[in-house]
DNA sequence: CGCACTGTATACAACGTTATAGGGTTGGCG
DNA sequence: CGCCAACCCTATAACGTTGTATACAGTGCG
């Protein structure tokens, strides 16, 4: 910047002004430094600025594992979109293990950032309350819904209840849910079978625990849900997996086993990854609205950042969701 | 930091010598300060740190689009193994465009990271090695095996002419192959489609150019190839997609149409994407090597750059395959 | 014609670290 | 006893920006 500034023959503030747009510069002294810095290829170094300023122009995103296809895609999505806004977008896999999200709350990481897209799926609400620090945080998911964070998420029990009215309009009434967790009504599994339920109650069918299955959220946690399932020899006609991994995993199972879909079983899913679309049969599953996520979350996290959101944290925004009806559940 | 040197009685210098493991300090005094940061919750300033050592401890990684599932599980992998040597890796989606590219090779990007991990797929050696600056690249993948770069790649010829003869020997000689590109044959889907010509010239099968398709390396690229050629006329029993989400589409639309995989038409691919797995019949590909092409290439980075590996540029590092033999093509 | 004001540019300090050079203490050895 | 190393620590000056305070022109106006 020195170098410009004499070749330009004004000051080094002068030759700050014109990089930051101030706004009382005359054209010419402007023109006169902007061709210097064409002239000798001048470009600012980034982390003097942020030393200075205070301001990294990254955002933090925290999620388990980057190679979980519905997180890849969201990032992808996250990137592109924060890019637009003049914001870079670093990644750090949790491995949904609470010292992993801890040290991403609070360690370098936390530093090398302005804000933050967290996905909590170790931490509880009190302990990140207690270390979240000054920069912005919004929450992503909804392992989370607590009244002190912002919070972006979906219309998990609205949603699952709309697939699950779905299987039952088809005229199936033994409907598997395969990815529940124990006990926990907040989080997505919870959500999603309080939707599966709330359908069921609407449509006058009775609830069976039995076809209750909990599995990891994989595609092998899927094909091991259903192993049990015909091992405990609980018929079912139909297979709600609470996330696409799941159900693709089951569905993999299914016709290893010689069950046909959908003739004999049914299978619905939920996240609409893009494999969904190409699995054979088609995956019938509802679409979260990543896209709204996406933009919604930066959106409230740089208005955060940057102060033009002014609101008292806690501000909730769920996304719409769209049912996707394919050749697995017709 | 300040505050630490006056708490524990010793310079400012002091405190960044513990830090930074000086070797001549006095295991008294180097206690004081370690009390005095634990005390105060001192936490290194790293924009400052890097300001003065001109070091981010920041990897760069180009690729076109992180959705990609296998851009997305080579990303987890790198994070995680950098991570390990106390570097963090910031990603940069060129979505294949040769302006984008430039801009990670040049732009800002490149400033914040002390390498770069470069999957060019739009600009050619010439380029690159022009403006190449002066920090460590790697290139990854194989569009440019140029001897002025350091590269690791896998073994695309080798590994599609084995699974090609795995078709063979299972008595295939229609062997259609989806997703060449037009002309060139230094990158991905020539190499690929070397090896399988080398393979059919091995096992004396003639090559016929009807069967070799051109395709976008995508499920729906794959699923148009079958229309194509369905509609064609040109009898074939058996499909090689050059990368797995080629075959996966392809065994889709196959499905869809009434051909029975393997039965009628035998179905391989390449990459072995964790979705092949599970995919109904499961896929027989070919396993790149992923996990050594992390390890080398994370490991041949860092060694650059802090000085380890001091061979002139241009090493080449050739990763091993495996042959995953499953229900698509047994 | 002088005064207040707006517009434009500058000097200086500061952000929090590390490199450099040098200043004390020791202890060993002739 | 004096000298030289080896060891331990410190003062000062950078790294490249931007915030603050201030200086110097021109205007418009009474």
């Amino acid at each position: 910047m020195n170098d410009v500034a004499r070749a330009a023959g004004v000051s080094l503030k002068t030759v700050s002004n014109v990089l930051n747009d101030y706004e009382f510069i005359r054209p010419a002294t402007k023109q006169k430094v902007l061709d210097a810095i064409a002239e000798l290829g001048y470009e600012a170094n980034l982390t003097a600025r942020s030393l200075r300023s205070g301001k990294t122009r990254m955002l933090g995103l925290v999620l388990s594992d980057l190679s979980v296809p519905y997180y890849a895609e969201l990032a992808s999505r996250l990137m592109s979109i924060a890019a637009g806004r003049g914001y870079r977008v670093l990644v750090e896999q949790s491995g949904a293990e609470a010292a992993h999200e801890l040290s991403a709350l609070q360690g370098p990481f936390r530093q090398l950032t302005d804000g933050l897209l967290f996905t909590p799926l170790a931490l509880d609400a009190g302990t990140i309350a207690a270390r979240q620090g000054t920069k912005p945080i919004v929450m992503l998911g909804e392992h989370i819904a607590d009244p002190r964070f912002d919070l972006v998420t979906m219309k998990n029990s609205e949603a699952a209840a709309s697939i699950t009215a779905h299987l039952l309009a088809a005229g199936r009434r033994r409907i598997a849910v395969l990815g529940a967790a124990a006990g926990d009504t907040t989080d997505s599994p919870g959500l999603r079978l309080n939707g599966y339920r709330q359908a069921l109650e609407v449509a006058g069918v009775e609830f069976d625990p039995a076809l209750v299955v909990q599995c990891e959220w994989r595609r092998d946690g899927g094909a091991s849900a259903v192993v049990g399932l015909a091992e405990s020899g609980v018929p079912f006609d139909a297979v709600f997996g609470l996330n696409d991994a799941i159900a693709l995993g089951a569905m993999h199972e299914l016709l290893i086993r010689g069950i046909k879909v959908p003739d004999d079983v049914a299978v619905a899913g939920f996240d609409d990854i893009d494999e969904a679309r190409f699995a054979s049969p088609s995956l019938t599953t509802v679409s979260p609205g990543m896209e709204e996520i996406a933009e919604r979350s930066i959106k409230l996290l740089i208005d955060r950042i940057e102060g033009v959101e002014r609101a008292a944290a806690g501000l909730h925004v769920e996304a719409g969701f769209e049912l996707k009806v394919r050749d697995s559940a017709p």
